[in-house]
This record gives structure tokens, C-alpha cells and sequence, in this order.
DNA sequence: TTTGAGCGC
């Protein structure tokens, strides 16, 4: 019998698909780091079930899910009136090491013919609609399914969601998407990915950036009006005009004055064709004139000058929010003479100390207890792994990461129904 | 060639 085939898949680096460089003088590819994470979101034992067939009912996901771990329900989204489904489901799971297993065996398991994408179910939007450390990649080969994308990119971080582009037969289209928890997961797989041969294919790796944006950064490309700040007070449209001409023909040009006709020391020039406005500013940006180091760029307008000024914001933010996900560190089994002082003096070994603060009762008693935030989860972790435990003022102390208030509430979720689980037990001992 | 969709009682 001739043999068969063998598979065109190298697994040449954390289970992913061989990966190379391409032939000439392109980058060699590092060893990959770690970190990918079981993606076991803390406390969670809920998983989202997506990309699924309209025929698929709670009954089949039961099924399907029981085989790896004892499901407590199962939801299929639907359409209020029409009870159509909406594709998307939720199975609920006694804890999270059971959701972590069932995503690991069960993701892009098809269902229906369709493959099922998992993720832990993460009520808060706000990551989702960001397009934070989403990364699109094309030029895929044919043989490149969700599970072969998934290996290669989990090896930056924790994926959240990941699919190739299918048509209808179920053919890959040569494009898909990664979307990573964490941005600066993101952007090393973009780095070391980007141009990298996958199968014998030079793939593209970028961050996504949604269809109506890609429009829109082509008509930032594309622009007659150049927009001039930081001009001497005492330019006039006539100096103006003469600065620009020797880059092509002028509409207009105007400074922009006050009331009074006095200079605001900005205005606009207006090309007749992108190319001259294209070189004005590339050769007079950051050009001094009279003294002044001139700003000279494409005009926006005020409306898509604050949509971009917002989304830089909103960036920021997130990064921020993420950076002191895990920075804050619980203590208890404090002796009572320990204060602020000196607990911000026992942390500030592993980092800076952002904020401390001792739990007192209504006369200032120390309750023993209290919150260090230090600047970033990896001193946290490190100031966790050296102090939990260690003796201070004689007394043995106790460190963990805090829990968020919503997180501590699931916790007592869990405590009740481990009471309730005890008091059938007991119940059903005592009928028999 | 190819730039998703998406979170409950």
C-alpha cells in the first residue's frame, strides 16, 4: 500500500505551524516566548459558545459539553418573538478549571458542520468594542483552520477569540482574525509574525482596523487643504502664500485672525491637486520660518480631529485599567503597631508603592488587614512570592492578589452553594 | 483579492 501523504504542518515551535522566515534578507525568527496563559479567567465557570448554526439547540451543546465536565445549564440565545436562535449560547459550569477544560477540548469543534468558537463568557463590552489587541491576518494558506491559527498566535498570549474567514463550502479565505487580551500581546506577534512564511506563504499580520476606518485613512492620504500652526504673529496671507507656491498652485491661503484682525498664528492653505499638498507637508513640517518651528499638516475637521483625540483616550485608559489588573495586593495577620508607614517600607523593596492602606475600626485600631498597590501586576506577583508568609513584628504574613468586589460577591456564590450541596447530601443520607 | 462579530435569567 503507497503511503500516505504526510500533513505539511511543522510543528516547529509550542505546538504552532511552522513558521520561517522568508528566503532573502528578512529577520530571523526568535524563539518564541511563553506566556500564553491558561486563559482561565478567574472565577468564571461560564463559557460563551459562538459562530453557532441556527439549528443548533441547548440539548446538542448538553451533549456535547457533559462528554468533558458536568454542565449545570445551557442557554441558546434567542430571538424574543420569533425564538429564531442568535447563534450564540452559554454553558455554565461548577467552576472555572471545568470551563477552562471544556474550551481547550471542545473550541472550534464543529457543531452542525459549523466549528463552535469559545470563549469565557465577559459581560463587559468595553474590550470588544475597542478593537484592543485584535490583529488581522491574510495571505493564509488553504490549510490553515482556526485550530493551526490559534497554536501559532498562543504562543504571544492569552487569545480570547480567533477564527479563519470561511465561504460558504467551508474553504478558508485566506484571512482571519486573533483577538488577544492583552495589547502588547498584540503587538509582538505582529512583530515577529508580520512578513514570516506559514506554510510556504508570506502572511500579512496587522492590527485590525475595522473596513469603514481603512476608507477613511485613505481619504487621510488623499487631501488638498494643509493645515499651518505656529506661524509668526506678523505672517500675512500674502507671506503665507509665498511660502507655499513653490509646491504647486494655490486656491487660497488665509491666516486666521480674531475680532480685532489680530493674527491667531494658524491658518490654511489650499492646494489644487493632493500631490503639492502631500509635499508641502513633508518639506515644511518642523521647517523654522521667522524664528517659529512651523506645524504643517493635513486640515481636519473639528469633528474628526475629536473622534481621534477620544479613541487616543480611550486607549490610554484601557492600558491603564489592564496595567493595574493584579497590581493590588490583600495583607492580613498585620501585628496592630504596623501602620501605613511602615507597611508602604515593607512593600517598596518590589516596586513603587502607589497607595497603602491599613483596615481600622471606628476608634483607628488597626484591623489587622489592609490593601498595598504597587505600580504593576508583575511587582505585585513578585512582592506576593517573597512576603506571604514571612515573618513580620512576629507574626506570619499573609499575601494575596485582591479581588475586585464583584469577584469577592461570586465567591460567596460559591460558598452557598457548596452549603446547599452539603445539605442534599446530608438529606439524602438520612432518607436511605 | 480578502480588515468579523460579539455576552443571559
Amino acid at each position: 500500500m503507497a503511503a500516505t501523504a504526510p500533513l505539511q504542518v511543522q510543528h516547529s515551535f509550542a505546538g504552532g505551524v511552522g513558521v520561517t522566515p522568508p528566503p532573502s534578507p528578512a529577520p530571523a525568527l526568535p524563539a518564541a516566548s511563553g506566556g500564553g496563559g491558561g486563559g482561565v479567567s478567574f472565577g468564571n465557570a461560564s463559557l460563551y459558545v459562538g459562530d453557532l448554526d441556527a439549528a443548533v439547540d441547548e440539548g446538542q451543546l448538553y451533549d456535547m459539553f457533559s462528554q468533558v465536565a458536568q454542565v449545570i445549564s445551557v442557554r441558546v440565545c434567542r430571538d424574543q418573538t420569533r425564538r429564531s436562535s442568535l447563534g450564540y449560547a452559554y454553558v455554565n459550569f461548577i467552576n472555572p478549571q471545568d470551563a477552562a477544560n471544556a474550551k481547550e477540548l471542545l473550541n472550534f469543534t464543529p457543531l452542525v458542520g459549523k466549528p463552535m468558537r469559545i470563549m469565557f463568557s465577559h459581560r463587559d463590552p468595553s474590550l470588544r468594542k475597542s478593537g484592543y489587541g485584535n490583529v488581522f491576518i491574510k495571505n493564509l494558506d488553504s490549510s490553515i483552520d482556526n485550530k493551526a491559527l490559534y497554536d501559532t498566535f498562543a504562543t504571544f498570549g492569552t487569545v480570547l477569540s480567533c477564527k479563519v474567514a470561511i465561504d460558504s463550502s467551508g474553504q478558508s479565505r485566506g484571512y482571519g482574525f486573533v483577538q488577544f487580551e492583552q495589547e502588547e500581546a498584540a503587538e509582538s506577534a505582529i512583530k515577529r509574525l508580520d512578513g514570516m512564511l506559514i506554510n510556504d506563504k508570506k502572511v500579512f499580520v496587522g492590527h485590525f482596523v475595522r473596513q469603514q476606518e481603512r476608507k477613511k485613512d485613505n481619504a487621510h492620504t488623499i487631501f488638498t487643504n494643509v493645515y499651518v500652526k505656529n506661524l509668526p504673529e506678523s505672517t500675512t496671507d500674502q507671506e503665507l502664500n509665498e511660502l507655499f507656491e513653490k509646491y504647486g498652485t494655490i486656491t487660497s491661503a488665509i491666516v486666521v485672525k480674531d475680532a480685532n484682525g489680530k493674527s491667531k498664528c494658524f491658518g490654511f492653505v489650499n492646494f489644487e491637486n493632493p500631490d503639492s499638498a502631500a509635499a508641502a507637508v513633508e518639506k515644511l513640517n518642523d521647517f523654522t520660518f521667522s524664528d517659529k518651528v512651523l506645524y504643517v499638516g493635513k486640515a481636519q475637521k473639528k469633528a474628526e480631529r475629536e473622534a481621534e483625540l477620544r479613541n487616543k483616550f480611550e486607549q490610554e485608559k484601557l492600558k491603564k485599567y489592564e496595567k493595574l489588573q493584579g497590581a493590588n495586593l490583600y495583607v492580613k495577620n498585620l501585628d496592630d503597631s504596623i501602620n501605613e508607614d511602615k507597611l508602604k517600607e515593607t512593600f517598596s523593596p518590589f516596586g513603587t508603592v502607589a497607595s497603602c492602606k491599613i483596615m481600622r475600626d471606628q476608634h483607628e485600631s488597626s484591623k489587622g488587614a489592609g490593601f498595598v498597590a504597587l505600580s504593576s501586576s508583575e511587582e505585585a506577583k513578585k512582592a506576593l512570592n517573597e512576603m506571604n508568609g514571612k515573618m513580620i513584628e512576629g507574626k506570619p504574613l499573609y499575601v494575596a492578589i485582591a479581588q475586585r468586589k464583584d469577584q469577592r460577591r461570586s465567591w460567596l456564590q460559591v460558598i452557598s452553594l457548596l452549603l446547599l450541596c452539603s445539605f442534599l447530601y446530608v438529606l439524602s443520607h438520612k432518607q436511605s
